[in-house]
DNA sequence: GCCGTTTTCGGCCCGACTGTTTTCAGTCG
C-alpha cells in the first residue's frame, strides 16, 4: 500500500469522525496523521514496523496500529464500522464548497440526502431551505456550488493563473490607496500547482481598495466581501482572496500568508520560545496566564518593518519565499547556509527550442531575435527528431541542411550565438533515433522520451541510462515526461538517473514549460548533492515561449539552485567550452 | 488521538465572513 492511499484512508476517518461529531480534536489527529504519511520523506519501506511509524511526529501508537493492519491485509476494520453508519456517496458531498459536516449531517438525517445527485433534487424541489438553519440562499449556492463544481475543482498549473495574478497585482499596486502589494501563497512560493490566489494589500483606506478589487474586469463572481477579507472567483475558475492590512501589520500579514501551514508553525513556536505569540498583524507578548506556576521571562519584542525583520526577530536570516515548506530551510537560515539562489538576471542564454522545421511556428532568425531581446547571449535550437512523427521530426537529411542554415547564420551575428542541436528521441531499447556520425555534427543533443510511456520502472530506467551513456548526449530533457494535472510521470527511478548523469556528466534539464517543470524541484537537492548540473529550458515552440524561462526560474529556486549549478548561467565563452567537454569525456 | 527541556493530564490556532438568527453556528483557510 502507497503512502497516498495511506493518507487517503486517514482522512477519510477524519471526514467520518466529523460527521459522527466526534472530539474535534480526535478528528485533528487523523487529519495531521495523514499529512504527516503523505510528507514523510524518511527511509521506511515496510508500513507494517508499527513501532517505526509511531516515531513519525503526529502518528502515535493507536494510529500506527491501524496502518500496519491496513499495510499488512489492505482493509481497516475501525473504518469498515465507522464506514457502515453512513452510505458510501455521502463523502462526496465534502468536495461542495458551503458545506461541512454539520450541514451533511442535518441533510442526511432529515432529507435522506446522500449524494450530490440527491441534494441538487432536494434543492431543485425547495426541500432544502425549509430545513432549520438554511435558508432561501444558503439552497440557491449550494445548487451553484453543484453546478459548477466540474470548473471550480480548484487546481491550476501555475502558468495557468499567472497572467491573471500579475494583472491583479499591477492594477492593484495602481490604485491611489494601495501602499503595499504581493501575491502571497503558495503563488509567491512558486509550487507547480496552485489552489487559490492570495493577495495582499497594504493601505489606509481598505474600503476603497475593497469595492475597487471586486468590481475589477477579471472578477466574475463574489463569494465574500467584508471591510478586510474578500473572496472572488475570476473568469478562469480560479478563486481569488484580497486580505487588506495596514503598513505595521503587512510584514506579518506577508510572512502569514506565503509560508506553507509546516513553516508557520516552526515559525510561530520560535516567537514562542521567546515569550512572544505570532500571528498575521504582529509579534505581542504571550497573554499572561494566571494558571501558569512560573513566569517565564519575555524578552524584548524587536521592530519589523520587513520580512527580513521578523526572521531576525527570531535569528534567523531571511528566508527567500521559494524555500517555505518546512524543507530544512529553518536549519540553514540559523547556521547562515541558505544558498544565494539564482535569479533570472543569472540565465545567459538556453538550449531546447523548436523552429518550424518541426513543430515549431517560428523561423531560427525570429527565434534568435527573441532570444535577443531577452537579453540573452546564445540559444540552442532542438528541433525534433525523426521517429516524433507527430511533432513532423527531421531526418539526417533535414538536420545536415539546419546545421549549414545555423553556421551561415552565425556569421552575420555579432556578440550572439545560435547552436545547432537536436531533440533526440530515445528508442524503447534505449539507443538514439540518429546515427552517432550524425550527432557528432552538431553542437550539442538533447535526449528525449516520446513515446512508450508504459514500460515497468526497471525497463524505463535502463533504457535513459543507456540513451544518456551516449557521450554525444549532452543532456537529458524532462526526465519523467508528466504533463501536470493531465498525465502522470513515467515509471523511472531518478536517484538512478542522478548517479548515472553524474558518472556520465550529463546535464539534467528542468524543462520551464509551466505544462512540465520537470525535474520537480524535490529532486534537485539530491542532483546537486550527487554534483549533476542542471541546465534550465523553455522548450519554445513559438517566440513568446520563450519567457517560460521565468517559471523554470521559480521551479530551480524552490530546488535550492544556485548560478552555479546551472549550466546556461555561463557566459558564451565559457558554455562553448562546457559543450566541447561534455564530448570529450 | 497526539504530545511533553515546566506537564503523563490537559491542552490542542483562531480570526473572518455569511446566513440565519436576535446572539451565534458553520465553514474556511
Amino acid at each position: 500500500m502507497t503512502k497516498e492511499q495511506i493518507a487517503g484512508v486517514l482522512e477519510r476517518i477524519a471526514l467520518l469522525l466529523e460527521l459522527k461529531a466526534e472530539n474535534p480534536f480526535k478528528i485533528r489527529a487523523y487529519t495531521n496523521a495523514a499529512r504527516a504519511i503523505e510528507t514523510f520523506g524518511g527511509n521506511l519501506s515496510d508500513f507494517q514496523d508499527d513501532e517505526a511509524v509511531a516515531k513519525i511526529p503526529g502518528i502515535g501508537k493507536s494510529i500506527a496500529l491501524k496502518i500496519k493492519e491496513l499495510a499488512a491485509t489492505g482493509s481497516l476494520k475501525y473504518l469498515e464500522e465507522l464506514s457502515a453508519g453512513f452510505p458510501t456517496g455521502i463523502m462526496e458531498l465534502f468536495s461542495l464548497s458551503g458545506l461541512g459536516a454539520k450541514k451533511i449531517k442535518a441533510l442526511y438525517d432529515q432529507l435522506g440526502v446522500s449524494s450530490i445527485e440527491q441534494l441538487q433534487k432536494a434543492c431543485e424541489e425547495g426541500r432544502v431551505a425549509e430545513l432549520p438553519g438554511f435558508g432561501q440562499t444558503t439552497q440557491q449556492k449550494l445548487s451553484d456550488s453543484i453546478t459548477n463544481r466540474a470548473a471550480h475543482a480548484g487546481s491550476f498549473q501555475f502558468g495557468q493563473v499567472a497572467a491573471d495574478a500579475e494583472t491583479l497585482r499591477a492594477d492593484l499596486a495602481a490604485h491611489p490607496g494601495a501602499l503595499q502589494v504581493d501575491i502571497a501563497g503558495s503563488y509567491r512560493r512558486r509550487k507547480e500547482i496552485v489552489h487559490d490566489l492570495d493577495l495582499l494589500v497594504a493601505t489606509k483606506e481598505p474600503e476603497e481598495v475593497m469595492k475597487f478589487f471586486v468590481s475589477h474586469p477579471l472578477v466574475e463572481s463574489v463569494i465574500l466581501q467584508g471591510p478586510t477579507k474578500s473572496s472572488v472567483r475570476l473568469g478562469s475558475g480560479v478563486q481569488c482572496d484580497l486580505r487588506v492590512v495596514t503598513t505595521a501589520e503587512y510584514p506579518f500579514a506577508l510572512g502569514y500568508f506565503t509560508g506553507n501551514k509546516e513553516h508557520n508553525i516552526e515559525l510561530r513556536s520560535r516567537a514562542l520560545q521567546r515569550g512572544w505569540t505570532l500571528n498575521e498583524y504582529r509579534l505581542a507578548p504571550v497573554p499572561v496566564d494566571s494558571k501558569a506556576k512560573k513566569k517565564k521571562p519575555v524578552k524584548k519584542i524587536p521592530k519589523v518593518h520587513d520580512e527580513a525583520g521578523l526572521y531576525r526577530a527570531v535569528n534567523l536570516d531571511f528566508i527567500p519565499p521559494e524555500l517555505r515548506e518546512d524543507w530544512g530551510e529553518f536549519e540553514a537560515a540559523e547556521k547562515h547556509s541558505l544558498p544565494r539562489l539564482i535569479e533570472k538576471e543569472n540565465l545567459r542564454g538556453t538550449f531546447h527550442c523548436h523552429t518550424t522545421a518541426s513543430d515549431g511556428h517560428n523561423s531560427i532568425e525570429e527565434m534568435a531575435e527573441a532570444a535577443q531581446a531577452l537579453g540573452l547571449e546564445y540559444l540552442g535550437i532542438a528541433d525534433h527528431s525523426r521517429s516524433s512523427i507527430q511533432a513532423h521530426g527531421i531526418d539526417e537529411a533535414k538536420l545536415s541542411s539546419q546545421i549549414a542554415e545555423i553556421r551561415k547564420f552565425n556569421e552575420k551575428l555579432h556578440g550572439f550565438r545560435v547552436f545547432a542541436g537536436v531533440e533526440c528521441d530515445v528508442l524503447r531499447d534505449g539507443s538514439l533515433d540518429l546515427p552517432d556520425e550524425v550527432l557528432s555534427q552538431l553542437d550539442y543533443v538533447i535526449a528525449s522520451v516520446h513515446s512508450v510511456f508504459n514500460l515497468n520502472k526497471a525497463e524505463m530506467t535502463a533504457r535513459v541510462i543507456r540513451a544518456i551513456e551516449n557521450p554525444f548526449v549532452t543532456m537529458l530533457a524532462h526526465p519523467t515526461g508528466r504533463l501536470l494535472l493531465k498525465r502522470e510521470p513515467y515509471q523511472i527511478d531518478i536517484p538512478a538517473i542522478l548517479h548515472a548523469a553524474a558518472r556520465t556528466g550529463t546535464w539534467i534539464e528542468l524543462n520551464a514549460a509551466p505544462k512540465r517543470l520537470d525535474l520537480d524541484w524535490r529532486w534537485w537537492p539530491l542532483a546537486k548533492q550527487k554534483g549533476v548540473k542542471c541546465v534550465i529550458n523553455p522548450d519554445a515552440h513559438r517566440t513568446e515561449r520563450l519567457q517560460d524561462l521565468w517559471f523554470g526560474i521559480g521551479i530551480a529556486r524552490k530546488g535550492w539552485l544556485t548560478k552555479d549549478d546551472v549550466m546556461n548561467c555561463l557566459p558564451l565563452g565559457k558554455i562553448e567550452i562546457a559543450l566541447r567537454t561534455k564530448r570529450e569525456r
